[in-house]
DNA sequence: CCTTATGCCTGAATGC
DNA sequence: TGCATTCAGGCATAAG
């Protein structure tokens, strides 16, 4: 599922091919994968404008165009935003084609909770989902000082508060996951109980584990891919998302499942504290 | 303000 | 084997 890392692969393979390709034509196969407009809206203002950067914040795409527009994407859990070089018939969860001067572009999400929206660029930030985006955490403003006083205002436990994107923009469940065995910590731990040191572990854990995952390409667990329809290679570094019930890598126990905040959660008893 | 629960979706995995 | 149920989960929204 597309997360920070995934996400930033997308943007990089989707800018090395369609930077400054001019979108032609909009085929609009299924509507609901727009978001905020009429489809028929949607296609003039997008058609015949070139898409000149490619932006990420957290797990959202930002795509600029010609002409004061943005188009702003999010994959959820199994979006793809696929380049083919040539025309390409659409696949079974094609739900919009974007035809380019030079190939087209396709989005395709098996189940359907992606969407694509169309915004003035002015406004981007201004946008909600995005206005409440926490930092980006491979920023230098994303500090360990900066991410103690953010837990310090929650109740709630560290892997629920991870994946609230209001407090860090871009954690999933995996690499949040990842984070919290990297860092030693238990995903029960309630969130304002952190030392200082215990902050600066995670901080340190979150930003390793966000930068090998780009290195990586992203992770292919299951349905992820980049624009070039290829998978990432980091499911083959987890230590613990997937794990449950294997040996620990570091102790040999067996990794322990939990639901917490509605989500899967695995980690190692022994370890995490 | 805060936290938790639900709906959106489809295909794979599991249960009987 | 086949059918029904459960599970996977990011986020908007509703409810507590």
């Amino acid at each position: 599922m597309p997360e920070l890392p995934e996400v930033e692969t997308i943007r990089r393979t989707l800018a090395q091919h369609v930077s400054g390709s001019k979108i032609t034509s909009i085929q609009v196969i299924w509507p609901g994968a727009l978001k905020g407009w009429e489809d028929q809206e949607f296609v003039a203002s997008v058609t015949g404008k070139k898409m000149e950067r490619f932006d990420r914040r957290g797990k959202y795409l930002l795509i600029e165009l010609e002409q004061g527009w943005s188009l702003i994407a999010h994959m959820r859990m199994t979006g793809r935003l696929l380049y083919y070089p040539q025309a390409h018939e659409p696949e079974r969860h094609t739900h919009v084609v974007f035809g380019l001067d030079h190939g087209e572009l396709h989005f395709a999400d098996l189940r359907k909770f992606g969407r694509i929206q169309v915004v003035p660029t002015s406004e981007r930030w201004k946008v909600p989902s995005l206005a409440i985006l926490g930092p980006e955490p491979l920023s230098l403003e994303f500090t360990p000082e900066v991410l103690m006083e953010r837990l310090k205002r929650k109740k709630s436990n560290l892997k629920t508060v991870l994946l609230n994107q209001s407090v860090l923009a871009g954690l999933g469940n995996i690499y949040t996951d990842e984070s919290l065995f990297r860092a030693f910590l238990a995903p029960e731990r309630l969130a304002d109980s952190l030392s200082l040191a215990e902050v600066v572990l995670l901080h340190r854990a979150i930003q390793e584990v966000l930068r090998e995952g780009i290195a990586a390409q992203g992770t292919s667990f299951r349905d992820y891919r980049d624009a070039n329809g290829a998978k990432g290679t980091f499911q083959n570094s987890l230590q613990v998302y997937g794990r449950s019930g294997e040996a620990c890598l570091l102790c040999g126990m067996l990794l322990t499942k939990k639901r917490l905040g509605g989500r899967t959660t695995v980690f190692c008893p022994r370890c995490q504290h």
